[in-house]
DNA sequence: CTATTCACG
DNA sequence: ACGTACGTGAATAGT
């Protein structure tokens, strides 16, 4: 007995081609979004069921028996797009070179060919799995040899149905199918069925009558609506049933015994998968036939090998101030930093062509000679330089004193900028991704600096490479930040952002040790205490940390109901058990529990174990991570630290001023709200910001229609939750789960509001349609976030996808603001000679750490260069306090 | 390495 | 019928 798969080629290669994008193309311009998809469905399902043979039925353009007796039968359908249909044939091209059968046959579809086959193999004995996303299959299924696997969407959704999978399904076993899809009709297939007859009441009917004479004999048992209607419909009815039952008589040649794979052409197979450019295909597929198929080439070039030019550190410095002479050159620079971050190697590739590089290791930037070329050359008076994540350069060169003004290209900012949905911006990623480059050596790290257990190479070749890299990427890159306008955004907010970051990481802030100490030992024994009382209350000892272990608790032991679901059991989230709290004592400890042991282990211990022996903080800020075009936080995230509890405040208290100096905090009001203000337009909004009122208040009293002196606190908050959460796209849903209002409560907020401001509804509605149209977003400063997902079949990645049309420009031209803002404070300050500096960012905050004499000075500074950091159709308005800590800074 | 939870704007 | 607010980073448990 084999195990054989029947796979409808139609339905497989239509679910792929609606499931991937279409801008997936090889050189040729090709399109093979649908090639790809059904490939990765043959391999997985390979690999998945080890079938000993397979087969594959394919639709004729000819009509079929059905069109003759069904005249609407397909015939209202869209038509089959051209991008997929010209992809069949490169479809049937993979099934040849893997050797596996292709049936086809005039005046069938490939349903009935497979219903044949599948026949014939369970009466052969073969256990037949059919693969397809067409529902017609499902009465195959009345055989115990036969089953299903459905293709829900998308390549990689199945359902496989047996007997009892199908009756669960649709309420009717496989028998009774084709009388059910002919009740019901089949919108897919543009075939009617009885109106009034879904799949609920075409169930019921099966089962209470047994089959259509039955139903047909009893309609004077139906309500009125319907009997009418079975009675004027049963001739449609009994056609559709005799349509939709399969034929398993296709006259079909291939016999059972030829659907045994057969040996592969591995050179046939290999060429096939490097002209469609499946390249990690082809591996897989090869993983699958246990490494039978021969290693493929790539078409990528290799980067040549890099050839330092070995001399002693006088005679570099030579050659180094030579290539400065040649002026206004553009060098490309790799550079490495031991852990500490001082500088241990810097290379510039002078020649890409034959790889040559000057390449300055640990010994030679220490000659006094080398010193002197280094200095004129970050001076940026000869040359400028192009390099991969600079700011690592830049502390570098500012350790050993040097102030770095050369900088021309970062080539991982502006692979950022061109599409910041990448991942990690890797120097060897992108120089694959945008000039088609691999490296000779697979495994060197190429990060900017080196943990030098794991590098094979020298520190030196590395850097060499790294500056090779550069070298191909430079030219690239500035082109495409050139023909996508993104120059500006470049050159004025992103480029010079990168120093003010690297400062701000340097500076780092300070931290009060004692404070920060006593307040993670009052948390730890407070975690304690309720830990223990938890344990008690809920009758048993277990980790209540683990989701897991609280989930028995909860939800077996106590019996407590259970709100929602996640992918591993019932939830435990902060919400859900919000919603149990009555249910037994416990629920309030644990919802105590979780913030203080959220306090204690992510800030108390976490903030403690960064601290630098410096006693201040240095967190990374990156300037690559963030969609929208924000920056975010690392070792620690200084991005959330706790404010909206009094006792998680606390921590703020233990972020102080250097001595002698204060901290200045100055955050953005309400920057966002002012951000759709100004791009819808809408004259509520503009105006409510003109006369500088309370917006919350003002858009409460439009809301819920009443004057503004009478709007209570619940309704301001309420407002403000619907402005926000407008800004990400939300739906009555979601407002009534925030709210706690019924959703025809919330539905009738959302209606006030954009009755309110109506401009805000149509800004939403114009931005999803042109994201559609130009596949991305732009904010006024050129910032662009790629959006190829609003064209997903699937509908709720397509309304993922619709809420971030909506929200990234909002929070985007927010950020892009804030940068502007941040880079002008910090030119400011830095021209004026002040010794008040730039410690922090959060978002749309910034804090300073001024000195008393020029506080007032640096206050106004910093308000007017954020107020004033763009011009919309709202005013900025900034909010400014100051003291000795974080925590204390007031008005 | 993934899932869950939760802190912030 | 489904799932339901965007964008981050960190701690913890468990496979």
């Amino acid at each position: 007995m084999a195990k054989l798969l029947f796979l409808d080629g139609n339905s497989l290669t239509y679910r792929a081609f609606f499931a991937l994008p279409t801008d997936m193309a090889i050189s040729s311009g090709q399109v093979t979004n649908a090639v790809y998809g059904f490939t990765v469905m043959l391999i997985n399902l390979i690999r998945d069921h080890e079938p000993d043979g397979l087969v594959v039925a394919f639709d004729r353009p000819e009509p079929t028996f059905r069109h003759l007796m069904l005249p609407e039968y397909k015939a209202q359908r869209d038509p089959t797009p051209e991008l997929l249909l010209q992809q069949f044939p490169l479809v049937r091209n993979v099934l040849d070179v893997l050797k596996i059968p292709a049936v086809e046959t005039i005046g069938f579809e490939a349903d009935d060919a497979l219903a044949t086959l599948a026949t014939r193999a369970a009466a052969n004995g073969d256990e037949a799995v059919i693969v397809t996303g067409d529902r017609d299959l499902y009465q195959m299924v009345s055989d115990p040899l036969i089953r299903v696997l459905y293709n829900r969407r998308g390549v990689s959704d199945y359902a496989l149905y047996d007997e009892a999978g199908i009756k669960e399904r649709t309420g009717v076993t496989p028998a009774q199918y084709a009388m059910y899809a002919a009740l019901r009709g089949d919108p897919s297939d543009n075939l009617p069925g009885v109106p009034g007859v879904g799949e609920k009441t075409a169930a019921r009917l099966i089962n209470d009558y047994d089959d259509l004479d039955g139903i047909f004999a009893n309609v004077d048992k139906q309500t009125p609506k319907l009997r009418e209607n079975l009675k004027m419909f049963e001739e449609r009815a009994r056609t559709n049933h005799q349509a939709m039952v399969l034929r398993k008589d296709a006259p079909i040649e291939l016999d059972i015994a030829d659907l045994r794979w057969g040996e592969l052409d591995a050179s046939a197979v290999k060429n096939l998968f490097e002209e469609l450019e499946f390249v990690s295909l082809y591996e897989r597929l090869n993983g699958i036939l246990l490494g039978r198929l021969p290693a493929l080439e790539s078409s990528a070039k290799i980067l040549e090998t890099p050839a330092l030019i070995e001399e002693n550190s006088e005679e570099k410095a030579r050659l180094f101030a030579q290539l400065l002479k040649q002026k206004d050159q553009i060098l490309p620079v790799g550079w490495a930093t031991a852990p500490s971050g001082f500088l241990v190697a810097l290379a510039i590739a002078t020649d890409t062509e034959t790889g040559n590089v000057l390449c300055l290791n640990e010994l030679d930037l220490a000659h006094a000679d080398v010193q002197i070329q280094l200095r004129r050359l970050a001076s940026g008076a000869d040359c400028l330089i192009d390099t991969h994540n600079a700011k690592g350069l830049i502390k570098a060169l500012s350790l050993m004193e040097i102030e770095m003004a050369c900088l021309r290209l970062d080539t991982a900012v502006a692979a950022y900028l061109i599409d910041p949905s990448g991942s990690k911006y890797l120097l060897e990623e992108i120089l694959f991704q945008y000039c088609q480059i691999k490296l000779p050596d697979g495994d060197l790290a190429l990060e900017g600096q080196l943990d030098f257990d794991r590098v094979a190479v020298s520190v030196e070749t590395k850097t060499a490479n790294d500056a090779l890299c550069v070298a191909h990427l430079s030219q690239v890159l500035s082109e495409l930040l050139e023909v996508k306008n993104m120059s500006y955004l470049y050159e004025e907010i992103e480029r010079p952002l990168i120093g003010v970051l690297a400062r701000m990481e340097q500076i780092g802030v300070a931290i009060d040790l004692p404070e920060l100490t006593s307040l993670r030992d009052r948390l730890v024994s407070e975690v304690g205490r309720l830990e223990q009382e938890i344990h008690e209350a809920a009758g048993r000892s277990f980790n209540v940390n683990s989701t897991k272990q609280l989930r028995e608790v909860l939800f077996e032991d106590l019996q407590l109901t259970p709100q929602k679901k996640t992918k591993t059991g019932f939830s435990t989230d902060a919400a859900s058990l919000e919603k149990i709290r009555e249910q037994h004592p416990v629920v309030e400890m644990l919802i105590s529990y979780r913030e203080v042991e959220k306090l204690r282990s992510t800030y108390g211990q976490g903030l403690l174990d960064v601290v630098g022996s410096d006693g201040r903080i240095h967190a990374t800020f990156n300037q690559t991570v963030a969609r929208t075009g924000r920056l975010s936080s690392e070792d620690p995230n200084l991005h959330n630290i706790p404010v909206r509890t009094a006792q998680g405040r606390q921590f703020r208290s233990a972020f102080i001023a250097t001595k002698g100096f204060e901290l200045l905090v100055a955050d953005y009001n309400q920057i966002e709200l002012r951000v759709i203000a100004h791009l819808s337009e809408d004259p509520g909004l503009i105006d409510a910001f003109a006369k500088g009122t309370d917006i919350h208040n003002a858009t409460a009293a439009s809301v819920f229609g009443v004057s503004p002196e009478d709007v209570s606190g619940e309704q301001r908050s309420k407002a403000k939750m619907i402005s926000y959460g407008l800004a990400y796209g939300m739906e009555a849903y979601g407002l009534a789960q925030r709210l706690g209002i019924s959703n025809g409560e919330a539905a009738e907020i959302l209606t006030a509001y954009f009755l309110a401001f109506p401009k805000v509804k149509s800004f939403m509605e114009t931005v999803v349609s042109e994201t559609k149209a130009k596949g991305y977003t732009e904010t006024m400063f050129g910032r662009r976030r790629p959006m190829p997902e609003l064209n997903a079949s699937n509908f709720r990645v397509r309304q993922a996808a619709e809420r971030q049309a909506m929200n990234a420009p909002i929070q985007g031209l927010a950020a892009d603001i804030f940068k502007v803002a941040l880079v002008r404070l910090d030119r400011e300050l830095r021209q004026t000679g002040a010794a008040s500096v730039l410690v922090l960012q959060v978002h749309d905050e910034v804090i300073l750490e001024v000195h008393p004499d020029e506080k007032n000075q640096i206050l106004d500074l910093t308000v007017e260069t954020m107020c004033n950091a763009t011009d919309l159709k709202v005013p900025l308005e900034v909010h400014v306090s100051s003291g000795n800590s974080w925590g204390v800074a007031k008005g």
